[in-house]
DNA sequence: TTGTGGGCCCATGGCCGACAA
DNA sequence: TTGTCGGCCATGGGCCCACAA
């Protein structure tokens, strides 16, 4: 089975008529499963690259790597090389993959001295897609209920849709039916048998039909779409519900580690101006990373200010496209130590619809619309007045002294204040003692624990050092559970030591097993210490010890790097993972940090 | 599910004595697992490592690099600092990490002396398992029945392992039954539905025996292990046939390349004499690379000659040892460039008995027992009657001046003269052009192809150079299908030029894709050239073409890493790999040279 | 003594219309 | 118009003994 080239657009390269309209087929299915909301970025054209939420959408190793040594600035003017369409093969998630190179620094210069319409065409996105799929109205997409992934039944065909996409049926015959052959992104075939019957009678598929809800693992919520090609044929995608899509090795991360340029190298090819891939899945972030040119420059020097009013678009559970409203509560860098300056999620946001309460409170410049004036750029009068809470304004770039140093938030900042202030003070630390050597070692570990540690802080207080002689009891590190944020202490006091504690606010988190086979993958791991939440408790005998942890202000994603050490004998610990063998085990893991409450 | 630590023998780290028995019970039930033949060095003892066995053992990218930069002596003598028993998680293959410090010259020094006898102690081997097993014979092992592995029934237990090992039932019961409780190496329990029914009666396992075949996937021809601890609880391990091992993922190279020292890293400690840990897996190869050293130093300088009768121990399909004789047909090292002296594998043999064609033909002195006369030391006078070939005898150690040059090793080596004959001259290109950069880099090939090349012959001929200007034409690379050996021309002359030709003798190799899961993973690929034996063909249009290729002069393996050009959407190639997207791709393999004849 | 196969029961998959939202 | 349910049948898993090697 081969990755189906789904780019034949172009032309050229391929030689045969036959597979140049399936490469047309496959755009407009790729565009169908990608979405209304997704765009493309067109050949040839200009894009900003922001490192920031491309790390921020990598997880494991890659990432936590990539957070250390990436020095690049915050918004990287591009030209798109190339664009790609791809499909994960394991789960038909769409993803692009977008061959950049750095643009030099005058287009940047340009922006910067307020010449935001120059290079900059609205019309730059790839609407290929789109408009190909409004041309070819022969397509339908379903979400499945119950009933349609039932082991029970078939799935039901909505009328309109089977008049529209499949052969028409003889209906003067008592049930009549058919076989439809459709391809997949892949190129897969998958047959089913289409028959029109019961009373009242109506469109269904039997025969098939179950095997493909298997092999896809699809689950009622998700989405199957059908497209008839001007030839005739079918072709079927799945878009999937907004789930646990943090299996690591079932995204486009992987061959971003394994076979492209690894986020490293990316970090490389910007400083020498050299080519780079980005596998790119639009749907798995709400907040794009690679933004059009003209969009972001429209945006970049926006006098955005507290109180202001906005639309945004989401894509609703259904895949229909939904607009929410909302007014700016703060605006200031997500990470002010690392990435100064940078536009990526610098917005606060409130809802005016708080029913979804998991919505993101952080949203970028470019992606949201004025209310009421959308496209001029100082008529924001109208907008004062609308105005509900006044909050204080503040500044949006941030001066860094020293690197490591950083000013109050505000007041309206105040939900991330211990988190962001969090710094690292030379705590990666990895021991690979063993039976042998670990008594010997040990003083390391000790040393490690009086002397080097955690600093936080706030601007209100100095830095506090915590050491590391403190330890936290784990209990049953299973495969199958979930890590748990980890949370700030509930009283205020910046002199609280952070700790582990079981949250009602879990991140579901697949630790990045580096390689390891589906088998044997951890998916996911909990902990949880000490349920007081004033201070760690301190492990009895046979527990696992907290030799160290480590924090990184990455920006609304942050990561603890556990040593643990303890027996793997012992009940409290129990884990899938063959180097807990060992006496020692390290445990890494990212989860998000943005939706805990202080 | 954890890995439950089998080591627990020494005590000490482990609390409670009741985890300490259990330890006791997995390692009689690690060492029942491995068979009768492997027996693993006391801890504290003195080995004899050899990099060479263990680099053949190591299959795919980490093999590749280790035989590069491998710069350590054939028999490193070590000092077994501990040893750990574990088990594969998916597959309940038995393997041991040992923790190795490599030791002074001095004792080899002693040793090439001719002390023989220093620091040999015959007993230094682990022999607790064994006489442990020995001690409690409460152990069965079953070969499995394609009736036990069936849907359609149960388990048949022998009536005598039954009473041997399972608690008593009741017979004077119409059907006595009862509930059996085990677990297996990694402490997952199984419960089996133990029955004495049927006419005539016999014990079986019903439910709960289809659950245990499906979950460890065993068929018919794996065995399955039961063992009664003297507190009555019940351990099962499993035996698997010797089948496709060849899955890089499920064997404890995964553990070696990501979590523990990789080869390269071994090579690094055996340089500083700093500890290094190995994962052993004494069942994946009928040749051990750690050797105790009183074995090894037995028979290190031992006047092996050719004639030489011998007799070997084998494991039979059914787990039962089997001795076999032959005689020695040849003395000579497996890979004189390299390891020039070593004595892995050193010695050419045939066997008596050729019904088992695939056994191997080559064997280290320390495997065979010489026939009449085992320990003694000068005794082989009534070896010298039975000789039935003469063959010229060949000196072990071939002197290597300049590293680059060698000698002929006589008739009896011409089966591998023109291949150990290759040699690199600094071929490791990697060229990672891209759609931008691509034309400009393209002179960078020429230039490759022009001036470097593989440079090969015998000691009849001076060093022939192979310009990379020729390039071979690829036809399908298709996922699924085989590597073809690489073949020397059958012509015998020696500037024949090396050729990729489908031949008989082909090897299933996987490919070691850094990483791949299982899905995407590339099973093995195949590529054949011209099939006219002098001259490799000139491409057309389209096809792919061989920038460079790599030979390495591994013990009966070599590896070839080719360069490949060319558009992947062409007809003449098509490859289930990624990178192909690009304009260039690296394929690297690794095959068996052992069988090629010439 | 034990490997294999047929008999039998039952759980599940899967196709159908009934019914109602 | 279409989601869910009960009816019904086919298939296969799994427990039983018969028979024979």
């Amino acid at each position: 089975m081969g990755i189906i080239d789904l780019n034949a657009i172009d032309g050229g390269e391929c030689a045969a008529a036959a597979e140049e309209k399936a490469g047309v087929l496959c755009l407009e299915l790729w565009h169908a499963c990608a979405g209304p909301l997704v765009s493309l970025p067109r050949k040839g054209s200009v894009v900003v690259y922001l490192p920031q939420g491309h790390i921020e959408q990598t997880v494991g190793e890659e990432s936590r790597r990539a957070r250390t040594v990436f020095d690049a600035p915050p918004h990287v003017f591009c030209r798109v090389i190339d664009v790609q369409l791809r499909a994960e093969v394991a789960t038909d998630e769409v993803y692009a993959q977008l061959s950049l190179v750095a643009e030099g620094e005058d287009l940047e210069q340009r922006l910067r001295e307020g010449m935001t319409n120059a290079d900059a065409d609205e019309d730059e996105t790839d609407d290929i897609g789109k408009s190909a799929s409004l041309g070819t109205p022969h397509m339908f997409c379903k979400t499945l209920t119950a009933s349609d992934t039932s082991t029970h039944g078939g799935f039901s065909v909505p009328r309109r849709a089977a008049e529209d996409c499949f052969p028409p049926l003889d209906y003067k015959q008592q049930r009549p039916s058919q076989e439809l052959v459709t391809k997949d992104l892949h190129g897969t075939e998958w047959r089913f048998r289409h028959i029109y019957r019961g009373q009242p009678r109506r469109h269904l598929l039997t025969t098939g039909w179950s095997a493909f809800v298997n092999k896809k693992k699809l689950v009622s919520g998700d989405a199957v779409l059908f497209m008839r090609g001007d030839n005739g044929e079918l072709r079927l995608g799945i878009r999937r519900a907004a789930q646990l899509k943090n299996t690591v090795h079932s995204s486009p991360l992987y061959d971003q580690t394994m076979n492209l340029n690894s986020l490293s190298t990316v970090a490389g090819a910007l400083s020498t101006k050299s080519m780079f891939h980005i596998l790119y899945n639009p749907r798995a972030s709400p907040s794009d990373y690679i933004i059009p040119y003209w969009k972001f420059s429209k945006r970049f020097n926006y006098p955005f200010s507290v109180g202001m009013r906005f639309k945004m678009c989401f894509e609703t559970e259904d895949a229909a496209e939904r607009r929410c409203t909302g007014v700016i509560t703060g605006i200031g860098d997500i990470d002010p130590i690392r990435w100064p300056g940078s536009k990526w999620r610098c917005l606060m946001v409130r809802w005016d619809d708080d029913m979804d309460r998991s919505r993101t409170n952080r949203v970028s410049p470019w992606e949201i619309e004025l209310s009421g004036s959308v496209s001029s750029s100082n008529s924001f009068a109208s907008i004062s007045k609308r105005t509900k809470i006044s909050l204080p304004s503040v500044k949006a770039d941030i001066p860094v002294p020293g690197g490591r140093d950083f000013s109050d938030f505000g007041e309206s900042l105040r939900f991330q204040k211990v988190l962001q202030g969090q710094e690292i003070i030379g705590l990666r630390t990895s021991y690979d003692g063993n039976y042998a050597s670990s008594h010997q070692s040990s003083s390391d570990v000790n040393n490690l624990g009086n002397g080097v540690g955690v600093m936080f802080g706030n601007s209100d207080t100095s830095y506090k050092s915590m050491g590391f002689g403190e330890s936290l009891q784990f209990h049953k590190v299973l495969q199958g559970q979930e890590i748990f944020p980890l949370e700030a202490p509930h009283n205020s006091s910046p002199s609280s030591v952070l700790m582990f504690q079981q949250g009602s606010t879990h991140v579901p988190c697949n630790q990045s097993m580096h390689g390891v086979n589906d088998r044997d993958r951890v998916d996911g791991i909990s902990y949880c210490g000490s349920r007081e939440p004033s201070r760690v408790a301190r492990t009895g005998r046979g527990g696992c010890k907290l030799f160290g942890f480590h924090l990184t202000n990455a920006p609304a994603t942050s990561e603890v790097e556990l040593t643990l050490s303890g027996s793997p004998l012992s009940n409290e610990m129990n884990m899938e993972d063959r180097s807990v063998g060992h006496s020692e085990a390290k445990v890494s893991a990212v989860y998000a940090l943005c939706s805990i409450p202080i």
